[in-house]
DNA sequence: CAAATTTTTGACCGATTGGACAAACGTTAG
DNA sequence: CTAACGTTTGTCCAATCGGTCAAAAATTTG
């Protein structure tokens, strides 16, 4: 076999028009939801018309599935260099910080995913049981064995990863709610430092006095 | 003034169809989204014809938005709560306690809210940037008053509140993942009661070492 | 009871949706 | 240049959407 089925074998437009399609499509999806968002708008963000559009992607579910594909990749790769080596506490931090970061960077993506997890996961549930489990499940040991070795507090490595995940994004997910409560002061470019800083002294001492 | 204009006066049966609708409502918009769900859908899950769902909720705006405001004022009722009598860490114990037991009772109404502000809320921004940020002012004021008092370490109250919200809805929000990561064991009834022992710890010891 | 009122329904409407299709247009290799 | 191929668009379609309306059915009121 010289050429399989799966390598699709693009021309130079497609490749630019398809990433102009699933820029547009991610603004688009992590705002209005899947069924909440149309083919003319995702074809009206990338500057194109929908038939256009739909040359380069048959139907609207390729779009998102093509975004998810892309999303988990990214999204996971701050856990899976949550590394052995090295120290624990200093490894744990610089995974919230990284985590953090990807909150600020890419709020879009991470709302897109929290959109299909809110709404049951319909199209990545095999992903979320198979994949993802396996790769908390091995994270989950590593720290189980930093506790056995006296390295960090004894605790469920589990909800912890979760805790992580949760304070993180929030700041992505939620973003609205928080610029609204913060104000525009506190709310400004400085929030996220400020979370870093707060995150840090949480999962590290925890809110009892030091006295 | 005897009947002035904002007590609708309505019959039993209106009072008994729009809270059956109302409760069909949270279930079809917390897992479909506003614009995903559809009012035929509503209706079928409210066991009427949709001209009859029509006939108590003129428009399926309405519905939502009664929906979130009966929403708010349940969801902030534990942090209201929050009262500077008692001992601070007790304090904080508990409203995080009973924050995760509404995520684990409502999580229908935490995925509905989680859905409003993913999409920028466009339909509450004002409650949140008046009523909600107003609230928050108030308890963070408290929650400082006890770190110059040295009962609780010094940290930033806004993102220690932040950080609360976070990980509690998380069960709720995020709760197909959570399972699905957990597994069929763990992932069980009593994953609420993991998460309580592990925010309770990171909360008030953080991950360093006994030691 | 009967009249008045409330509730329910079937039929219908214009707008929007995802998608199909053939024809027109552009590009490129021989 | 020209034939082959890749790209773009206008037009169209069936399905679904939120919502209307008049009339039937059920209920309440006197």
């Amino acid at each position: 076999m010289t050429t399989s089925t799966d390598a699709p074998r693009r021309t130079r437009i497609q490749q630019e028009k398809r990433e102009l399609i699933l820029e547009a499509a991610l603004e688009v999806f992590s705002t209005n939801g899947f069924r909440g968002s149309t083919i003319d708008q995702i074809a009206e963000a990338a500057g194109m018309s929908k038939p256009n559009l739909l040359y380069y992607f048959r139907r609207k579910e390729d779009i998102h599935e093509t975004l998810m594909q892309r999303l988990l990749d990214t999204w996971l790769a701050p856990l899976r260099e949550l590394d052995d080596i090295g120290d624990p506490l200093t490894e744990l931090r610089s995974y919230i910080r990284r985590k953090l970061e990807m909150a600020r960077d890419f709020p879009r993506e991470s709302r897109l995913f929290a959109n299909e997890i809110l709404q049951g996961a319909p199209r990545i549930m095999p992903l979320l049981a198979g994949e993802l489990k396996t790769l908390v499940d091995e994270k989950a040991a590593v720290i189980k064995g930093w506790m056995r070795a006296g390295k960090i507090a004894r605790t469920d490595p589990w909800h912890l990863i979760f805790s992580i995940w949760a304070t993180t994004q929030h700041y992505a997910d939620f973003d609205v709610q928080v610029r609204a409560v913060l104000g525009p002061n506190r709310g400004g470019d400085g929030r996220f430092e400020d979370a870093a800083r707060f995150l840090e002294q949480l999962f590290l001492d925890g809110l009892k006095p030091k006295g």
